[in-house]
DNA sequence: CGCAAGTATCTCGACATCAAGATATATCCC
DNA sequence: GGGATATATCTTGATGTCGAGATACTTGCG
């Protein structure tokens, strides 16, 4: 089955046959992937009445373990984005009851975010519902398939996340 | 080489060990690398001072050929974003002085967009940076690795392209 | 000890995006 | 042909994000 990059290759290669288009072929696929896995998840989310930012927050604390807190620079490099954001992120999470502040008993600089019992809920309600709709999207591949591409996905994102 | 999606699976089913997580190994693999791309791409660009989204546009117009014109609606299939954003875009690469908007002689209802000469040279170096940048990246993979990538990413991708 | 450099978080202004609605034109069918 | 429906693009208002700078506290070095 083709896909639009299929299309955009060999445009480029009518367009411009003097350069090797080929690293497009994977990573405009993923450029692609992503934003229709943002649109989808967003549809997904608001089942449960979440953003995909709410969410991801969420469930990084969700994934701490009890007691389900963390600083905002941890969930910052979980998340990718910057301190700005993550700041406005948790005043809006504490405006809906779902996280609460509390200083940092170690470091008077800092303070760690805390899911209510009513984030826990949700994100664990929003994480199956996000589970069940990526599982259809992935019954295009066999097990062993995913299996595979999971280990090639894993090569190239291993330098971003470990050299930081 | 581990990565920071390895260590959410394991968070996940550490805290959640009643779910099957395994298509986060792929899905979330593929949000986040999309995300390094993005930055990584968008200090590519600035050597060549343009934004990520003015090389969408303008390499879309470059791929259709001479003379190098697109409708709106065109361009949003292509990169994915709204109407509203599209008038913005053309409205600020208008202003740049590296596309014009002439009248649609076949539909009154419609422009097409133009790419000015400046704006195909810009164009062309950006795609050259991108692809160099890129290089580097996939030098993680072997060829063959690189064409399994791709194919399993196809599949995955197909549906949404081919259905809207 | 005391000061410089580093770190954690927050503030603020600019900006790109989206969603929904508005406008103008085209197409279809009776 | 004429009116309903569809299409192409633009407008508007709200919102989330970024990036740079500010603040407060901590750490390391002399």
């Amino acid at each position: 089955m083709e896909d639009e990059v299929d299309r955009l290759v060999a445009a480029w290669r009518r367009e411009r046959p003097d350069l090797d288009v080929e690293p497009l072929e994977v990573l405009s696929r993923v450029s692609r992937l992503a934003r229709h896995l943002d649109r989808a998840r967003r549809t997904a989310f608001a089942e449960h009445g979440l953003e995909p930012w709410e969410f991801d927050v969420l469930t990084a604390l969700r994934r701490a373990g009890s007691p389900y807190q963390l600083s905002p620079g941890q969930l910052l490099t979980q998340t990718l984005v910057t301190s700005g954001t993550m700041t406005n992120r948790i005043d809006r999470l504490t405006g809906k009851g779902l996280v609460k502040r509390l200083p940092d008993p170690d470091d008077r600089r800092g303070v760690l975010v805390r899911l209510t019992d009513d984030g826990r809920d949700r994100a664990d309600q929003a994480l199956a519902g996000l589970l069940a709709h990526e599982r259809e999207l992935l019954a295009q591949l066999t097990s062993t398939q995913q299996g595979e591409l999971a280990g090639l996905l894993r090569q190239l994102v291993a330098p971003f996340d470990n050299i930081p």
